[in-house]
DNA sequence: AGCCCCCTTTGACGACTGTCAAGAGATGTT
DNA sequence: AACATCTCTTGACAGTCGTCAAAGGGGGCT
């Protein structure tokens, strides 16, 4: 059957590919700018087309959004996962995630406050929270990952649950970026030395 | 001396006044839209007066947004100092504060979820930082208070310090907001236990 | 009374927004 | 070569935004 509308099935290759494209730009913009201060002809001028070739691809704004934050994430969920696989101790983890994390706060400063600009309008606006909730789940996931690969080579218990160490890194890294942003140069190291304190105290005896 | 413009000086107490009016009718339709959907004709009509009383007030919106900021501060940093006076052990100390935060989770909700909004566009806007950053060491004193006297009740050392503490409750509670604000009913069991779970290990031995 | 100053309302402006329609250009098929 | 289809540009629309100017009232003062 796949029954497709008639304009659909030709488009169906360059139409994703278009669509891929267009999100990088979107997210770059969304980025510089913020959720609320990016407009659709923002996103086209960052890109190689005009404004009206968004409403081509994307029949709304918001499903373009929903769209950037769905690919968001499939660039960054899997950030610490090559460290779980090639170390072969606790310190090693602790480390390695550690060098990453603070890494990333530089690197991705913007794509960074751009996801904490979507989840925090996902407080206000709920057609972004279902996109939004899974994608937090998953970087849930992510830390919990590391926690656990870092437990075990330490062979000890971890303390707390899944979200509650989420949430506990997400915090102390949230607060890192906005002083990073705020041109704090101390901020690199505070994240660092509270990193590699932080981690150790979710293991228990 | 004191030597003010021609047009402050009569108006300084009743503009105060008027100022502070505009501030909570402000904050109020800030807490339900966010910052970005929230326009001063939005203010304007959620207060008794017309739209253009806002700029007989305030010079620009930005000054709006930092006096209702400031002004929100005064209003919440001494939520929990009550506590510290008059509980007599470490447990009603910590039971009484997640007591607190749980009821402030919901009754609040709409102050809190704005209170991240602007931290977040913070991270955009550099006007907002300077304004932003002192709220946020003003909480982190607060959030510090509570554990100092929580550990001096229990007669035992805190093992972090005061920014790594304040970013973990904080993101505990930043976490607990969302999935509140999602229609999530066990988030205020979840928050309370986790709250009640993560105090004590704050504490050394 | 008449005047002046403070407060407020109203209406307007230019700029910007998401959305859409009409048409031009390109591409490939018959 | 001619046609049809997909792709993209352009221009316009209705609405909203921050901002400001003009004017209306309402007290108190002389």
């Amino acid at each position: 059957m796949t029954a497709a509308t008639p304009a659909e099935r030709p488009r169906d290759r360059k139409s994703s590919q278009r669509r891929i494209q267009l999100a990088e730009s979107a997210l770059q913009t969304l980025g510089e700018h913020g959720y609320a201060r990016t407009s659709l002809r923002d996103i086209a001028a960052n890109s190689e087309f005009s404004h009206g070739v968004v409403h081509y691809y994307f029949t709304d704004k918001t499903e373009l959004i929903t769209y950037c934050v769905r690919h968001y994430k499939a660039r960054c969920v899997t950030r610490y996962d090559d460290i779980l696989d090639s170390s072969q101790s606790a310190d090693e983890v602790l480390h390695r995630f550690v060098d990453k994390l603070c890494e990333t706060l530089v690197e991705d400063a913007p794509m960074h406050r751009l996801w904490y600009d979507l989840r925090t309008q996902a407080m206000f606006e709920a057609v972004l929270r279902p996109d939004v909730l899974m994608i937090d789940a998953t970087l849930e996931d992510m830390i919990w990952r590391v926690l656990s690969r870092y437990a075990e080579l330490a062979d000890r218990p971890l303390l707390t649950d899944s979200p509650t160490a989420y949430a506990m890194v997400d915090g102390v890294f949230e607060r890192a970026l906005l002083h990073h942003l705020s041109g704090d140069p101390e901020t690199l190291d505070w994240l660092r030395s509270r990193a590699l304190g932080l981690l150790p105290t979710l293991l228990g005896a």
